[in-house]
RNA sequence: GGAAGGGUGGCCGAGUGGCUUAAGGCGCACGCCUGGAAAGCGUGUUUGCGUUAAUAGCGUAACGGGGGUUCGAAUCCCCCCCCUUCCGCCA
């Protein structure tokens, strides 16, 4: 969420930031309604200014015992009733208008993203690893698992419809090996602390992280009002919500293996087939809470930690960074790691790591005390996968494939798979 | 699901209609004291909004949210949200 007042100060940056993103100017829109509210205010408060002298002159004068001097005050101030009561009310209306309307408004590019108007101007950055080489013709993740016998989507159709995944033995201990893989090395390595925390969020929640209200179609939502949460970063971004944190606390980095559930209602006929896009998938998510001067350093070491886990398993990626109009509604800066899918014979996004900058924090009421002894300001959020799991799955499928049908373990995950090198048929 | 008790500055906690300008404590900051520290003593320490060059000053609002009573509400009344405890059910 935007401060009325940074927009107040600079239009013109606004609405060029708005513009990099492929919107229109708003910011005239948004002041109109802000100059109306804080001519209101300037009343308002005179009345009210008003009204406190008089009563507390109503109060020593009832002492003194003179009253009919207190019933003369009396009638003075009745006049100003109704205007402050009224004028009570429009204030709230207002601040809710102006609110409703920032609400919707997306973040602004950071200085140095590329600037373009879809995911073509986005601006790869790096490359890591080889592309294996097949003998044969590489085949894609769902004809890998269904031959092998182990993924099943005829009978989760059955269950639960489209967009679902039955896995079974050792696909289904894959699947848990790489989240207890990646949360290990997050942990162990990368400074991470592990958070176990809600998947059910309410509309607060959910509003703080920037999920409502704009994108409440994305999301699945339960008969007690809760939203299932479409990522962890939802659950561990809130962790600081209305909170007062000391700077000597940040940066604060949490990670959590959970599942995310997504409606994908403006994806229809993407990526049917497999397992790219489910409404049910498991994610390891990064988030770190940091202050506004430590938010960019910490990008890069989150995008460092998330590269790491592709590295370790010798799995072949580029890193691109988001151009102003490919970015998500609250990001200033994203980087997106792909990974190479031979079956596909394209690289797939796996990861996207964010700085939101003090987006969320607002909405959220996130805010720490600088150690100068200054007033509050404004955590900045990062969050980034690292990485989604039924992805990875996808990719060691489709890199690791044998001629014979079975699939090689990589080495770093053996230890989680009882020792065990390969996958084979059932 | 049933019953009861609660929601007050960074934290704890007092406060049933006007000297509440929210007591007191903790924490924090600075000073005194000290060889240095602790203790002790003193001073200071909420946030939003408006105005403003200003994190100065002034004004205003805020005691979970909204509405009501009143000249005046943290305090009285109504509705809602949330939390805790006990009982029931239960992985």
């Amino acid at each position: 969420m935007h401060d009325i007042k940074t927009i107040r100060d600079n239009p013109a940056a606004f609405d060029q930031g708005l513009s990099l993103r492929g919107l229109p100017a708003q910011s005239a829109a948004l002041l109109k309604i802000d100059s109306e509210k804080r001519d209101h205010i300037q009343k308002l408060q005179d009345a009210q200014a008003r009204r406190n002298a008089l009563s507390k002159e109503i109060g020593e004068v009832m002492r003194a015992g003179d009253k009919a001097k207190a019933e003369a005050l009396k009638a003075e101030v009745a006049g100003l009733k109704d205007f402050i009561a009224s004028g009570e009310e429009a204030e709230r209306l207002l601040t809710q208008k102006i609110n409703d309307a920032l609400a919707v408004v997306p973040n602004l590019p950071m200085e140095g993203v590329p600037k373009g108007k879809d995911e073509h101007d986005n601006k790869e950055l790096h490359t890591w690893g080889e592309k294996p080489r097949f003998n044969f013709e590489p085949r894609q993740h769902f004809d890998i698992g269904e031959w092998l016998g182990l993924m099943d989507f005829e009978t989760a159709a059955k269950l639960s419809g489209a967009r679902f995944v039955i896995l079974k033995g050792q696909l289904a201990k894959l699947e848990r090996a790489l989240g207890l893989f990646m949360v290990d090395l997050h942990t162990e390595h990368h400074g991470y602390t592990e958070i176990y925390a809600p998947y059910m969020l309410r509309d607060e929640a959910m509003f703080g992280v920037a999920q409502l209200p704009k994108f409440k179609e994305d999301l699945f939502q339960t008969t007690s009002g809760h939203w299932l949460i479409p990522t962890a970063e939802a659950s561990l971004t809130n962790l600081v919500r209305e909170r007062m944190l000391e700077e000597k606390e940040l940066p604060i980095r949490m990670t959590a293996y959970t599942p995310c559930f997504r409606a994908e209602a403006g994806a229809a006929g993407k990526d049917t087939r497999g397992m790219i896009r489910q409404h049910q998938f498991s994610k390891v998510e990064l988030v770190s809470i940091t202050t506004p001067e430590q938010a960019e350093a910490e990008h890069s070491r989150m995008l460092a930690c998330a590269e790491e886990v592709l590295k370790r398993l010798k799995l072949a990626f580029r890193t691109i960074v988001l151009c102003t109009g490919d970015m998500g509604f609250g990001s200033r800066k994203t980087y997106d790691i792909e990974v190479w899918l031979p079956g596909q014979s394209a690289y797939r996004e796996i990861s996207s790591c964010s700085q939101l900058g003090d987006f969320q924090a607002r909405r959220m009421d996130a805010r720490f005390k600088p150690a100068d002894g200054k007033g509050p300001r404004y955590v900045h959020t990062l969050n980034g996968s690292g990485l989604a799991v039924g992805r990875t799955m996808v990719a060691i499928l489709e890199n690791y494939q044998n001629d014979d049908g079975s699939v090689t373990i990589p080495e770093a995950l053996r230890p989680y798979m009882g020792g065990a090198e390969k996958i084979t048929r059932a």
